[in-house]
RNA sequence: GGGCUUGUAGCUCAGUUGGUUAGAGCGCCUGCUUGACACGCAGGAGGUCACAGAUUCGAGUUCUGUCAAGCCCACCA
């Protein structure tokens, strides 16, 4: 069996990538398996190519799709991108930009044919990153958003939501974004503290010489456009000034004193300025108080003509200019410094301006009472479960959605306006005349749809909805979601509604919720930060099933993943013990006549001379403990405890299967031997072990499971559809635990003697074992792993060993090492400060044991562990004693 | 203003339902080129479990409060 000396990933990786897709071995089956698990990959934005916080999410998902898939499911991992219409036309418009060209002289169609060679490469690179990265997903049924098939689906959605009256259109105010020129939904407004200021400003009542009202404000600008001062009607006072007007400064108005709640008497000087088309509250009061809005603020963030001389300013600029005219003027009573939430755009970080416009909007109140229903009656699970909560605080708060964007990349809202009688159809296609009045002047709305209102009929419009396709019968509801917190109410809450609403069903049982990457320093990872990690870097420098190993030891549930080259470097060190295991192994089977060999399952292999002969102990307990493992592994993946399944993987194999069964099986490597009943319970193991690696290190796994199969046709063509290993109670072997725990025990303590005692690590040294019951015996049949192991040769005593000695007791048997007395100053100081923890421990226990009261009070069971700890560390204690005494 | 999360070794984190002397990886110290592996082997040091109370025979684990850090939601000018 060749084997390479050196542990090289990217000689192999790219390789196993391209022939799991060629081999189509991860294509879902439309038979009616036992069991069906699917999953839809939350789309990533065709905006770049995928950083690490993908390659996290998409490690998650591939252990749990892996190990569905050999645990002998039906498994679907679907595929796909969004169209991400913001972000994408953001980073497009970007690009126009340094060629000097701006979308509105390139024109629609034109712009949008340069969106979709953007797509085409992005998607491409994607796709390819996936397949690197050994995501193992159904290609055949990739999808993305603005597909044909899932532009169909929402089309359907729209016309029904809308006949459903779950659909509307209307003027509202809507948060706009100046630069981006289109309206946001809520979610898409993200609220900054900031440094700002209190501006206080006269009002001169009419028709008064002196008196004047002070409002305050953030937003001096916006006054231009105020057509009433607030007060409220119980206070004081302002009294008098009900039934008033005052002049508004600078636009020469008279505006009316209205009495509205608005004006909060505790707050700043209790009247409030009113600019109904410039902000939330007053857009509500001005609807109350039939208010005239004057839009002194446009679509691009500019003044308009009704802000009079500040017309065409931009609005900030207007802001210094108005505060200066007050000022001079003397209208400005005080400037406080403020500290307020600025809502900015979630894409560029333009201050948002509220605005009156007319847009599409989904009422979603009827929306959210299932969506509600489902996870309270736990149909819907979320993982970690505080999630719940946080979901729960959206639904019940819920507004309506905002959904039509002033955008060109996206789905076309499917409404028409008849340019005769100016009706409104909306229609699944387009209609050729007017349902109102016949003409055929038609034009489609010009907007688009909130890129999230797609994504929200993922799980099912991917799978061919609103045909009843196979597909759909087979895989919805989806078994699990794996996804970030950060999109928990732009895209899972909405999933739930239509997947509610329109499949009548949930679109997936569990939602598991993974948390952020971080860099070594517990940073967020950002571009302008400069902390980022490049998936295809790192997996180029570690290899990918090192990154995935190293992300997967971090991702414990509810916390976020420090990633760091520190920890790819330790997982590269443990794929390359895992290469060096085989190594060892194909290089002695080499040596010895053994022929590659895939057992394929976990069988204890007798020796040919017959059932009479024993099975090695090592065997019995490598098999055992392969059993333990491979229980609670997973246990773990079940529960998607990843770094807890990862860090059992990592111990198995390097703190059991290399460090003491290979070491034990050594021996039995023998020249020429041919295979036996040794190398077919060692290959059984380590094939065992590959096989339950391989969700978290495909790659590697495969390789050597390859190697072991040696081009020769097998059953399963690849290990990603081998068996996942389960526990199987016959392997569970106690007294193979037993016995090789005593060959542990006393190899690790003879170490501790000799490293303690200072003595050359190469010394072949003697000593007698003293050893009670049947420890004696079990220790006599390793003499020889235990010379071998520890360098030190045994005797076997049942009696107790004479004081002064070297040794190390534990409570099956002391260890002597017979070395000059003058050696063992070391051994003095470690009884001492033994023997000081001895003392507190035995003191505290007869503490403990004297109190009659609280004794009577524990579990029989728990004060005896306490009695028989007490005579142990007394016994210890005594011992150690006499030792230190001999010493002198 | 509401809600959530976190605080355990120098660093990053585990620690299921309360039960002997609290674990891992990295880092650190000591010694080893032992024929798979120095990306290694062997041994070791290092913790008042943020703080204060409460419940309990017993608390890292449950409860309350305090402090600190982070995140989410919210139209108070």
């Amino acid at each position: 069996m060749q084997i390479e000396k050196v542990y090289e990933p990217q000689r192999f990786e790219p390789h196993w990538a391209q022939w799991w897709i060629d081999s189509g071995i991860f294509h879902a089956s439309q038979r009616a398996l036992p069991h069906v698990f699917s999953l839809v990959i939350p789309p990533p934005n065709v905006t770049g190519s995928l950083h690490i916080g993908h390659m996290l999410e998409h490690t998650e998902i591939d252990v749990t799709i892996r190990w569905h898939r050999m645990c002998g499911d039906n498994t679907l991992w679907l595929p796909g991108a969004d169209h991400a219409g913001i972000a994408t036309q953001m980073v497009v418009e970007r690009k126009l930009a340094e060629e000097g060209l701006d979308r509105r002289t390139l024109g629609r169609d034109k712009f949008i044919e340069r969106v979709w060679e953007w797509k085409a490469q992005y998607g491409d690179q994607i796709k390819r990153q996936m397949i690197r990265l050994g995501a193992s997903c159904d290609w055949s049924r990739e999808r993305f958003t603005l597909d044909p098939g899932l532009s169909r689906a929402v089309r359907e959605v729209f016309v029904r939501l809308f006949e459903k009256g779950l659909i509307y259109r209307g003027e509202y105010m809507v948060n706009w974004c100046p630069r981006c020129r289109t309206a946001l939904s809520d979610l898409e407004v993200k609220s900054a503290e900031t440094q700002g200021h209190l501006w206080h400003i006269r009002y001169p009542i009419s028709s008064t010489t002196a008196a004047h009202v002070v409002v305050a404000t953030t937003r001096p600008e916006t006054m231009l456009g105020d057509t009433a001062v607030a007060v409220n009607a119980k206070d004081p006072r302002y009294f008098d000034l009900h039934g008033r007007t005052v002049d508004l400064p600078l636009m020469n108005r008279q505006i009316p004193v209205i009495l509205d709640d608005l004006a909060d008497p505790q707050f700043g000087t209790g009247a409030v300025k009113v600019t109904p088309a410039h902000d939330t509250n007053d857009f509500e009061a001005g609807k109350r108080h039939n208010l005239p809005r004057i839009k002194v603020i446009d679509e691009g963030g500019r003044m308009t003509a009704e802000a009079g001389p500040y017309a065409g300013l931009d609005r900030f600029e207007a802001r210094r200019r108005v505060v200066e005219d007050l000022e001079r003027l003397g209208l400005l009573e005080k400037i406080e410094p403020y500290t307020l939430a600025i809502g900015k755009c979630d894409r560029c970080g333009t201050v948002v301006e509220p605005l009156i416009s007319t847009q599409w909007f989904v009422r979603t109140k009827p929306l959210a009472e299932k969506a509600i229903a489902v996870v309270e009656t736990g149909r819907i699970q979320f993982i970690p479960e505080n999630w719940t909560k946080t979901y729960f605080e959206w639904m019940y708060n819920i507004r309506d959605w905002c959904i039509s964007r002033q955008l060109w990349w996206g789905h076309r809202i499917p409404a028409w306006h008849c340019q005769e009688c100016a009706e409104i159809i909306v229609a699944r296609e387009a209609p050729t005349s007017c349902t109102r009045c016949g003409s055929s002047q038609l034009v489609q709305d010009p907007d688009v749809l909130d890129t999230w209102f797609s994504s929200a009929l993922w799980p099912f419009s991917t799978l061919g909805w609103p045909d009843e396709t196979e597909d759909l019968k087979m895989f919805y509801p989806t078994s699990l979601l794996i996804t970030g917190f950060d999109i928990l109410f732009f895209w899972v809450a909405r999933m739930v509604m239509m997947g509610c609403e329109f499949m009548g069903d949930i679109p997936f049982r569990q939602v598991y919720i993974h948390g952020l990457v971080r860099d070594a320093e517990r940073q967020k990872m950002s571009k302008t930060r400069g902390n980022t990690i490049d998936p295809l870097v790192v997996t180029e420098k570690y290899g990918t099933d090192a990154v995935r190993m190293a992300l997967l030891l971090g991702a414990a549930p509810g916390t976020d993943i420090v990633l760091s080259e520190d920890r790819m470097e330790s997982t590269r060190a443990f794929a390359n013990k895992i290469w060096n295991a085989a190594r060892l192994l194909f290089v002695n089977m080499e040596r010895s006549g053994v022929e590659p060999w895939l057992p394929n399952r976990l069988e204890t292999f007798r020796p040919e001379a017959g059932p009479s002969i024993e099975v090695s102990v090592e065997d019995r307990w490598i098999f055992s403990r392969l059993n333990t493992c491979a229980e609670h592994v997973n246990h773990a993946i079940e529960q998607y405890r990843y770094h807890e399944a990862a860090q059992l993987l990592w111990h198995f194999f390097w703190h059991e299967f290399c460090d003491w069964y290979l070491e034990l099986k050594k021996p039995s490597f023998q020249e020429n031997a041919g295979i036996n009943a040794d190398w077919r319970n060692v290959l059984a193991a380590f094939e065992t072990a590959l096989r339950l690696l391989h969700p978290a290190m495909p790659f590697l796994t495969e390789e050597l499971w390859q190697r072991l199969s040696n081009g020769r046709p097998t059953r399963p063509v690849s290990i990603a559809l081998a068996e996942y290993p389960q526990y199987g109670e016959q392997h569970t072997d106690f007294a193979a635990e037993r016995e090789i725990g005593i060959l542990q025990e006393v190899v690790t303590l003879a170490r501790t003697l000799r490293t303690e005692m200072k003595l050359d690590p190469k010394l072949q040294l003697q000593g007698t074992l003293h050893a009670r019951g049947d420890a004696l015996e079990i220790a006599r049949r390793h003499a020889d792993a235990m010379r071998r192991l520890s360098g030190v040769s045994l005797e076997f005593s049942p009696d107790p060993p004479l004081a002064g000695a070297a040794s190390r007791s534990t409570s099956q048997f002391d260890l002597v090492l017979h070395v000059p007395k003058t050696q063992m100053e070391a051994q003095r100081r470690r009884l001492e400060k033994e023997n000081d923890q001895l003392s507190k421990n035995i003191a505290s226990l007869e503490n403990q044991l004297s109190d009659e009261s609280s004794l009577s009070r524990k579990p029989e069971q728990v004060v005896a562990n306490m009695r028989a700890k007490l005579a142990e560390y007394k016994s210890q204690l005594a011992k150690n004693k006499a030792a230190l005494n001999a010493l002198e």
